[in-house]
DNA sequence: TTTATTAGCGAACAACTTGTTCTCTTTTAT
DNA sequence: ATAAAAGAGAACAAGTTGTTCGCTAATAAA
């Protein structure tokens, strides 16, 4: 890839999220992400369909690094079959979210990013189901499987925002035990 | 309140529903109210602000109507405390959803309508905070109160999301019963 | 090093959206 | 019957979107 690409490519990804932690997704302009940029609106439109577009790319940057990152681990550890590892798969996703502040967090707790939050469900629920599908066969209490994926995605998204909207007091290690404590009792 | 506002307000309320049956909120205008409402441009502002100001009144018309209906019904059975009582409140809720299918269920699974899930988890999160506070001080495993409370109506939104995307093939009391599945036991 | 290719710039553009401000007409309450 | 309130409709500035022009500069390959 060219390099001017490249680096255009990442001014605009820069600039979105500066961006977005000012400023909620839906009153980013264009404009604005150009003038922040600073590249021409053709470059813009050259490199994303939309604004829309521009988001996905930028959640599945994020979200696939961090994900791909957190499925090398579980090779080692299940999800949570060695339960008192200080590693757990949710804990290592928690580390990094807490690593990668700056970036992914404003942009969760942004309002109105459902987009964003569309990505992040989405790319749990790979990680969910291919843990449940490689590892135990059998849910609990006759609960169908893709009821059980989404429950436990969804809670976790559900507790991310709620760390971020707390100003993240927590540690990842605190989380991680919470999220155990209510989602092991029905696996 | 003059009949003349009032039916504006109704056609309004009606339009807008309709639109949002068919498209995502992000993806309608202030233009398409008035259309399809068959309302002059000044008469929109006049009673609403802003597009999120029609939104947010709509919420609390629906929510505010089917959370209250519930809270009654709370006075005869407690949350949970009456383990197989044919009426929890949760099952109860989600008749009224089923109910209002036509009306919410396309609002909520419609994208990007982030301010509309905000304003139904927000309804809830009373609804269970009260249960909570009213009823049992204490929370098993030392969880915090508030990260309980979010858990149990964020896993509540996430479930009703799932069921209608799933064409709602589910009857509110099975879902009910996964709902107690995966809630009490961190009761 | 030269050259063809590609990326980007900047300006202009039509089409659309928003929210406001007029004037004029109709409905309503009293 | 009449004053007050609500709505219609048109026009408006300001802003946004996505596209299309040439024109310039960076890049990769020869």
């Amino acid at each position: 890839m060219d390099r001017r690409q490249r680096k255009t490519r990442a001014a605009i990804f820069q600039a979105f999220r500066a961006l977005l932690a000012e400023k909620s997704y839906s009153r980013i302009t264009v404009q604005d992400i150009i003038d922040a940029a600073d590249v021409g609106r053709t470059t813009f439109y050259a490199h994303f369909e939309t604004k829309d577009d521009l988001l996905k790319a930028l959640c599945e940057e994020l979200f696939g690094h961090i994900i791909s990152s957190t499925l090398d681990c579980t090779h080692t550890h299940g999800l949570y079959s060695d339960k008192d590892a200080p590693q757990s798969v949710f804990c290592h996703l928690l580390q990094h979210l807490q690593e990668d502040e700056n970036n992914i967090l404003g942009l969760l707790s942004s309002e109105s990013s459902e987009l964003f939050r569309r990505y992040f469900k989405a790319s749990l629920n790979q990680l969910v189901q291919d843990q449940f599908i490689n590892q135990s066969g059998k849910n609990s209490a006759g609960l169908p499987q893709d009821f059980l994926i989404n429950h436990i995605s969804g809670s976790f998204v559900e507790m991310v925002l709620w760390w971020i909207k707390g100003r993240m007091k927590q540690t990842p290690e605190e989380l991680d035990r919470y999220f155990r404590a209510v989602i092991e009792p029905v696996l």
